[in-house]
DNA sequence: CGGGGGTTTGAGTCCGTTCAAAATACGTGG
DNA sequence: CCACGTATTTTGAACGGACTCAAACCCCCG
């Protein structure tokens, strides 16, 4: 699974080219604040599978991620593995922890060879504190994580394991999904099954199961890491997301 | 069970002698502006069980919580309410769908009689611009919550109903409380047992199947709305915070 | 005293888990 | 490039925790 060194994605290090600058927070920032930025950020590259920061870690600062994917986790005291989000590029990572204070609750790692900049604790104050609209941007940036971890939340509680899996598999494919027709689909998942199952909070024999289940209604059909998706209105039909 | 409107609590409806105030966000306003504020804020009272908004509605402004207590509740299709959260006085509500932007996620709904202040949208907006310091407190506050929720969110998946009971009864202990002596303490629940059910994510049922063998076991005697804990540390205990 | 909501109890069922084993994919070294 | 050892995924069977449905109970209030 994990890539060599060599693999890892290139893209450009200087915050004024940055193809991920729009979709991030550092957007409004001025030139001059941009210069600062700039200069102050550490890139780092990650293979697949390396921890960018343990859950309970104080909070150094924050890392951009530029190219890659990472998981958030948690894990209980037994060991086992809840994935609890992820990120993508242009998102930041630990922030939550860097404004909210206290150390980090989830650990953040790499599920694909991926690149970050470190940004240190006190430049990110520092730049808030001469940028109001920044301070606002992060303000909506978590805000709108809070809504969508009380609706995960909620939905954990309510939905069943096939309900959770049909509702993960529409929101993969918006990202990695290859519309074919409007109906038609096909998916490259980024994640191993184990990853799939720890995602919708259960245990890999049972989304397998699920899986198989979904095969026989003609819902989805996986193979390795693609999966074929015969009807998209069928699957948000179950969800009760249109009449 | 809801009191009559006479019972209102009453609290100072002035914003400059509220006893909220060091609780709240607005703590660090400089006089001017909390004039305005003070201008500006609505006071309303509740009776227990009445909705302050619904779940879905724009958000027209925020409420500060200055008596009483409410429950943050979302509803599934079948009309089944889970409680997300609660909030005490000193909490502002609502902020979250006017800070991120959106409709309420949840319903805000009274569950003991209480006053709130009613803040219009545009004057929080127009605070906000005027005072970056008041952005920062929102930027905690949301962030806090954050933490909160992904770590309720993983204890719904990782615990059983007993365990989220008992975890439950210890942050209600913090709260309403009366310690006896170290390890001994009695709690009066603010929470019906319908309620107690739906903030740990079960029904009713196998709730109170779980407090009769809590009661079996002598962790924690339930009397209507009275608990009364023999051993504090047995409870800790069970959830491996103790050694 | 007689509703009527909330709470408790019981019995049966179901969804998801656990444990164990087989099948498949994967990376590594020959 | 193939062969091997290991890790992951899939399958099966049995179990269990929580849910559903239904009835009894209780307490508060009229």
């Amino acid at each position: 699974m994990n890539r060599r060194a060599e693999d890892h994605p290139t893209v450009s290090s200087d915050c004024f080219t940055c193809q991920n600058r729009s979709r991030s927070e550092w957007c409004i920032l001025a030139d001059e604040d941009l210069k600062r930025l700039n200069k102050a950020k550490i890139v780092k590259n990650y293979d697949a599978g390396e921890t960018i920061y343990y859950e309970g870690d104080p909070c150094t600062g924050i890392y951009d991620l530029e190219a890659g994917v990472v998981a958030f986790r948690k894990y209980d005291l037994e060991g086992n593995a809840t994935l609890i989000s992820l990120a993508y590029p242009g998102r930041t990572l630990g922030y939550r922890s860097l404004l909210g204070g206290g150390n980090h609750v989830t650990s953040a790692e790499t599920i694909k060879p991926s690149q970050v900049c470190f940004i240190e604790k006190s430049v990110v104050w520092d730049l808030i504190d001469r940028n109001p609209a920044l301070s606002q941007r992060f303000l909506k940036r978590v805000s709108k994580d809070l809504g969508r971890a009380t609706e995960r939340y909620h939905q954990e509680l309510t939905l069943t394991v096939r309900h959770r899996l049909i509702n993960l598999l529409l929101i993969l494919n918006d990202r990695y999904g290859t519309a074919e027709d409007a109906d038609k689909a096909t998916i490259e998942l980024p994640l191993s099954r184990q990853d799939l199952a720890a995602l919708i909070g259960t245990r890999p024999e049972t989304l397998a199961r699920t899986i198989r289940v979904l095969r026989n209604n003609d819902l989805a059909h996986f193979n390795g890491r693609q999966v074929a998706i015969p009807r998209l209105d069928k699957l948000l039909n179950e969800l009760g997301l249109v009449s």
